[in-house]
DNA sequence: TGGGGGCACCTTTTT
DNA sequence: GGTGCCCCCA
């Protein structure tokens, strides 16, 4: 997208131009998907075609020509980054008349707005809580315990997958198809999942399934509540619409079924969240779901360079099932998709960062760089090239802050100091830190609770009074309950980040960690400090507690310069210059348990996560893939990924600088060859890829192996050890780098950096 | 009650 | 290989 800055109908009133001036800049398909806002419609925005600017300029099209009102406007996204950004934007173009779009934000905000004025007919008040993964499990479990199933052969987590599925389908515990409950704990599937949602409903919570079923319920059996959505929602517009599940889907159907005015903006291409539920079949079938549907295709990208496009393009074309785009750019030329192969994951993680720090010295910056992989796993090697060599970066997603054991023990406290009713924050905190509360008083307490009806804090308090506990237990228990008491009685008075400070003070939370020598403790401490300071943005701790459990994380800046590392689906909506995409092997990525799972429909996800990766890349896209890779600890021998062939070979290069193969399209014709190569016994390295090694001049028994050791240095044989000279810096796979002190025949003496001791391992020593 | 050892687990992720 | 969980023992 060029990046001409849209003007804002303020200024534009101002100077007084013609009315409609932000639509220039746009192409004539783009300023079709913005004017044609009467009637369903279904945007197909290939990846950087200006999909975001087509949105915003569309909503702002809608409020300038006078149709709506901005709280007459409803716009789903699905991640809150997406809803600021649209707001942000929009605000760039309208001004403060941004600030009255009430309906702009997530599925799940929105929903949970729509629940909070309608909460009694599904039979919550209106100040329900919202539970996030770890409460639902814990209750799940709780379930299980009482139903007296074995929570080891049906897992908590297993039944909460389930239940999260069947809600993303719609489903309520009346209306669950019968064949889906029998596949858990012998048929009572169903039976728990009514059990669950009962427990919910006496706690006044529900879960973020719920936020949409609840709606969906509401809506369906109040047809007098619909109509007044009806009525308030003039136009409706959805990003990213491949990645909505049947919940979702059934939920737009219903507000749009009056007015119609319904715009969907997807890429069928970029559907990759399949495995939560997602529905590519509901852009598929827009056009029946919505008979006289303006189909528009944006096709004209402004984001890579032809031979990345087209990179892209001829792979995403081996799946079958799509709407078909064909994306083109005026950016010709630019560097081929470089291709390359090295021997394991250590040499690839070196050859990247090597690359890295040659990109940086040529002039570029390291955010512009991102390393895109298809499973956390793969991220360590790379980290602990960084950390080696110094080059800054930073891990784009891992856990989420408000996932954060002490930040959730934190909100607990401050939960229960709200309403001492929340069993769930209760029980987390019970005895955190360890106080002398055991699992034999808490299960006993519990249970006297479930007996008389009461909740956890008020059955303590009986407990405390019958003196059946024995004395230290007991005055444990009274002390808690009277400090809560006391937190609850400042907490009028006292600033709600104060009052937290205080709770962790004098609860010895803090204490309890200061003492943990763990390596977690200290950066734990100083997330506690950053949630206090974060509290103070809001005026109160309802309205505090009210966005932690809807928005997951806090929002970071993101001004440092440091290489970008995460996963192929948190760069979905990203770009950068210069990508690299390690780990494209069989197995890894495609990843082999999504073909196990969905067979060919798993692999055609993957096939468009590649698609994703391929096309965040403005300049210059570098795939790689190992003969030999660690997963967990084992070595196993890899196959280049199908996805490397399916590249077309005329905007590919391939290369081997650093790696054993010859790499590219077209190496898999040596795959037959590589069935019959040899194995070398109970060996981790019985792969293929000794077959190419060899070729190099390595024979097995390069494998070279410490000998001797004694500090810092050690003796290593290794056939080729002519090769190297005295004094000569080398990098070994193990031990890491360090300098030759002797060569003599096949022994080679390396006094490493860091200690080594005698040990037999199986690993070359490369020159470094 | 809670600490320590043995053992099974192990994609992708938002709300 | 690293981690979280359960059980057993002190």
């Amino acid at each position: 997208m060029p990046d001409v800055p849209a003007p804002r109908i303020s200024d534009l009133a101002r100077a007084g131009p013609p009315p409609g001036a932000y639509l220039d800049g746009l192409n004539p398909e783009q300023r079709r998907a913005v004017e044609a806002t009467e009637g369903p419609v279904l945007v197909l925005a290939g990846a950087g075609t200006g999909k975001t600017r087509v949105l915003t300029t569309r909503l702002a099209h809608i409020l300038a020509s006078g149709k709506a009102r901005p709280w007459e406007l409803l716009a789903v996204t699905f991640t809150n980054k997406a809803a600021r950004e649209m707001r942000h934007r929009i605000t760039a173009i309208i001004g403060e008349q941004a600030e009255g779009l009430r309906w702009l934000g997530t599925f799940h905000s929105i929903a949970a707005q729509i629940l909070r004025r309608h909460a009694e007919i599904v039979g919550l008040r209106s100040n329900y809580t919202i539970i996030d993964v770890d409460d639902q499990e814990r209750l799940i479990k709780q379930l299980l315990e009482a139903e007296n199933i074995d929570a080891k052969r049906w897992t908590p987590r297993h039944l909460a997958g389930l239940i999260d599925h069947w809600k993303n389908r719609g489903w309520t515990p009346d209306r669950l198809p019968p064949a889906e409950g029998s596949h858990f704990a012998n048929n009572r599937g169903q039976a728990l999942y009514k059990l669950y949602q009962d427990r919910l409903a006496v706690l006044n919570a529900c879960d973020f399934g719920d936020l949409l079923l609840h709606n969906l319920t509401i809506f369906t059996t109040r047809p007098d509540v619909l109509a007044e959505f009806h009525d308030r929602f003039r136009y409706i517009l959805v990003d990213e619409y491949q990645d909505t599940n049947v919940a979702q889907y059934l939920w737009l159907r219903l507000l749009a079924q009056k007015r119609q005015n319904v715009c969907c903006v997807g890429d069928d291409d970029q559907s990759i969240y399949g495995w939560r539920g997602a529905e590519v079949d509901n852009i598929l079938r827009f056009e029946r779901d919505f008979p006289g549907a303006e189909v528009i295709r944006l096709e004209r990208n402004y984001r890579s360079t032809e031979h990345i496009l087209a990179a892209a393009s001829g792979l995403i074309a081996a799946n079958k099932g799509r709407l078909g785009k064909t994306l083109w750019t005026e950016e010709t030329g630019g560097t081929k998709v470089q291709v390359r192969g090295v021997w394991d994951g250590e040499a690839e993680s070196r050859m990247i960062a090597d690359e890295i720090e040659r990109a940086h010295r040529a002039g570029r910056r390291y955010r512009d760089i991102a390393i895109l992989v298809r499973a956390s796993f793969q991220m360590r090697a790379f980290e602990e090239r960084f950390v080696l060599l110094q080059v800054p970066y930073t891990v784009v997603g891992g856990p989420r802050f408000f996932e954060r054991a002490e930040i959730r023990d934190a909100h607990a406290y401050l939960r229960l100091v709200q309403s001492e009713d929340d069993d769930l924050a209760f029980e987390r905190i019970v005895n955190t830190p360890k106080r002398g509360i055991g699992d034999t008083t808490v299960s006993r307490l519990l249970q006297v609770a479930r007996a008389s009806g009461l909740s956890a804090s008020r059955a303590a308090r009986e407990i405390v009074q019958a003196d059946e506990l024995p004395a230290r237990t007991r005055t444990a228990l009274s002390n808690f309950l009277r400090d809560m008491d006391r937190w609850r009685a400042a907490r009028e008075a006292t600033a709600h980040p104060q009052l937290l400070e205080t709770i962790l003070e004098e609860s010895g939370y803090t204490d309890a960690l200061r003492l943990d020598k763990g390596p977690t403790s200290q950066t734990r401490l100083e997330n506690l400090k950053e949630l206090v300071q974060s509290m103070g943005a809001f005026d109160t701790l309802e309205a505090y507690l009210e966005h932690v459990s809807l928005v997951m994380d806090l929002d970071r800046e993101a001004g440092e310069d440091a290489v970008q590392i995460m996963t192929l689906h948190s760069a979905k909506g990203l770009e950068f210059p210069l990508v690299f995409l390690p780990g494209w092997e069989e197995g890894v990525f495609p990843s082999q348990r999504s073909i196990d799972e969905k067979g060919e429909k798993g692999l055609e996800e993957e096939r468009r996560l590649a698609y994703v990766g391929l096309t965040r890349a403005r300049e210059e896209a570098r795939v790689s893939f190992v003969a030999n890779r660690q997963v967990y600890g084992r070595w196993t021998s890899q196959l280049p990924s199908r996805f490397v062939d399916e590249l077309p070979l005329a905007n590919v290069e391939a290369s081997s600088e650093t790696g054993y193969y010859g790499g590219g399209p077209g190496m898999n014709e040596a795959k037959s060859r590589w069935d019959d190569a040899p194995s070398f016994g109970a060996s981790s390295y019985s792969s293929p890829g000794w077959k190419r090694a060899q070729q190099r001049g390595f024979s097995p028994a390069a494998r070279n192996t410490v000998i001797e050791g004694e500090g810092r240095l050690v003796a290593v044989s290794e056939p080729s050890a002519g090769r190297y000279g005295v004094g000569e810096r080398v990098f070994h796979q193990k031990f890491g780098y360090g300098r030759v002190t002797a060569v003599e025949g096949n022994k080679l003496s390396v006094a490493f950096d860091k200690a080594g001791d005698k040990k037999v391992i199986d690993t070359f020593v490369e020159k470094g």
